[in-house]
DNA sequence: TACCCACTTTGGAACGATCCAATGTCCAGA
DNA sequence: TCTGGACATTGGATCGTTCCAAAGTGGGTA
């Protein structure tokens, strides 16, 4: 009836418990017969590994605790697939967990994890409830990281990493008023956050350089928003010639409204998005975005997590990660 | 040093481990006051609940496995998401890996997931190396679900769920017609593959009671062959105006060529796409879709695997989720 | 006073592996 | 023949919980 433990194994390969605990183990000190002898017993009485017993003195588990605040965004979903994939050819298993913006569940979800014995935690956070969240990170001593976003300020104790937003913003902006574009407009990310503030950032220097009011259009990182926004700004502020967006949903969803309410999109109406995923390739017109190389920054961050968690090696406590912009036609670039 | 446990709780709270081990378990049994006691001291020693050792005794450890064929396609990453959304309510943590449809890797993190001691598989599989992946998982005696794709013909182990693929393309294809689509390409999905032919299935039987040869331009899942399949559907068969589309993203894919050669899509061109993701409501025109309610197949699934694990209730060998069809402007619906 | 019962609390025995010190075995070399 | 050491094997303690039978309280009742 039920499991077979290594005691059973032992009896039936008339050996003893240490011995088949050597043979899981792949121990050099066991004769080759002897091996295939408990070998055999296993197979033939269904043997399972129970590597809870094992934790239970060893202590190592290899379980990576990934959560991030919205996997359904395809800016997440290929960050988190790329640090899984990482983790993995690594020998490490990740916990996923999306919180969906909730801090309440993502406190939910990190005290779950750190039963489950994770042995560091990755986290892109959600705003809201830090104490509840990181207390008990910090209070069981599990190695956390930080990235994308910057919630609990205290970096020393779990180092952040992301891209460099702001940069990315000043080369955007940078690029539309050498274009050619009079009034920009930037659109989407909610107001307050530091996140929006760095990709706001490049945009509000140049409104200053330039002596000109910004005109900011906050809202959620969405092609609905970006959608609607893009109506609103044509309706209500039809001399804006150019949009600089929070991430590439919003330019998305302004380039389907646009193609629907037929305003061409290029060199009339400029259009950056913030991040180029794939898909920014494969749209018409194709769009101009901040490329941030999320798989590579993805890669870094796993081995630079792997690096603490082996040898002690704790991250910087604010690494920028290079960006550059990737031009195509949405912005009028050839 | 190293983490208390709950004997160290007790010694500090003057209680013993067993009066610990019922305030963890939220037992009314424990008078009021002690309990408040046995948590200060917890919360004063940054006590962390070891759920391994518990885990050793009950033999419950509430690690679930999602392995998943590309997580980096919205489809996937919805039903990905939703899946580890609903265990997690059910206090299950999830293990989750890509496998970008290498087999090798496939079996790789199965083997791994085993070892870490997942409870269940939830898998929507790769093609090829069956053996690699799913003996381990027999011989280990972990309960399995294949969803999404039907690799291992061994249903009575590893039951089968997906959407009813088969009745969606008929859906399709007949409201095709009915809208006056005169000649109807398939498009997209790879030759000889099971999900193909079902995905198909209602496209074929139309054409065959048309007594029409059909047209299909097999290729992969991606926006790109979309785009790709577009442009030589209208070089080389300009009397096709319709397309069913293997998945969204070919479909999408086509909506973004034809937007940039010039091709009206609608009453003129109709396209239809299948899963009917969120993007679909966003595009410009809008996409017809065969809507799978990804979101509550993965809940349903989760549900199905927690029967199976909590109660035993294995589930039917072959399950199809009900489909329909989402009308928007890309067939010409009003 | 003695007894019962409901309410709390408790010590010790699991759970299934790992680790370690100790014990056998066997053979080469003195 | 004896000894040392390489190679194999082993029993017992241990990890941090849960579970269970048993025991300690205190109040009400016969």
């Amino acid at each position: 009836m039920k499991r077979p433990t290594i005691i059973d194994v032992a009896r039936a390969a008339g050996v003893s418990k240490s011995t088949v605990s050597l043979v899981l183990q792949d121990s050099p000190l066991v004769r080759a017969e002897t091996r295939d002898a408990v070998r055999l017993a296993m197979v033939a009485m269904g043997y399972v590994y129970n590597r809870n017993a094992a934790n239970l003195r060893s202590a190592k588990i290899g379980l990576i605790g990934l959560v991030i605040n919205d996997l359904r965004n395809p800016f997440f979903t290929e960050f988190a697939t790329s640090v899984q994939m990482a983790l993995s050819e690594r020998g490490y298993a990740t916990v996923v967990a999306n919180t969906d913006e909730d801090p309440a569940l993502q406190a939910q979800v990190v005290t779950s994890m750190i039963e489950h014995g994770v042995s560091a935690v990755i986290i892109s956070p959600t705003y809201g409830m830090e104490e509840a969240t990181f207390g008990p990170l910090s209070r069981a001593g599990i190695p956390t990281m930080q990235v994308l976003r910057r919630v609990d300020p205290d970096t020393a104790r779990f180092p952040f990493a992301a891209p460099d937003f702001a940069h990315g913003s000043r080369l955007a902006a940078a690029h539309l008023v050498a274009s050619g574009a009079r009034r920009i407009a930037f659109v989407g990310g909610l107001a307050g956050r530091p996140i929006t503030a760095e990709r706001m950032a490049g945009y509000l220097s140049v409104m200053q350089d330039r002596g000109q009011t910004p005109l900011a259009l906050p809202g959620r990182a969405s092609r609905a928003f970006g959608r609607e926004a893009a109506l609103t700004l044509a309706r209500n502020h039809p001399e804006f010639d150019a949009a600089l967006c929070f991430n590439d949903l919003v330019a998305l969803g302004m380039l389907s409204a646009c193609a629907e309410i037929g305003r061409p999109v290029g060199a009339g109406f400029r259009i950056v998005g913030f991040d180029d995923i794939e898909e920014c390739a494969q749209s018409h017109p194709k769009l101009t975005s901040v490329h941030c190389d999320i798989a590579g920054f993805a890669r870094s961050t796993a081995t630079a997590m792997l690096n603490w968690l082996e040898h002690g090696i704790q991250p910087p406590p604010d690494h920028r990660a290079p960006v550059h912009l990737t031009l195509r036609a949405s912005s009028g670039a050839p």
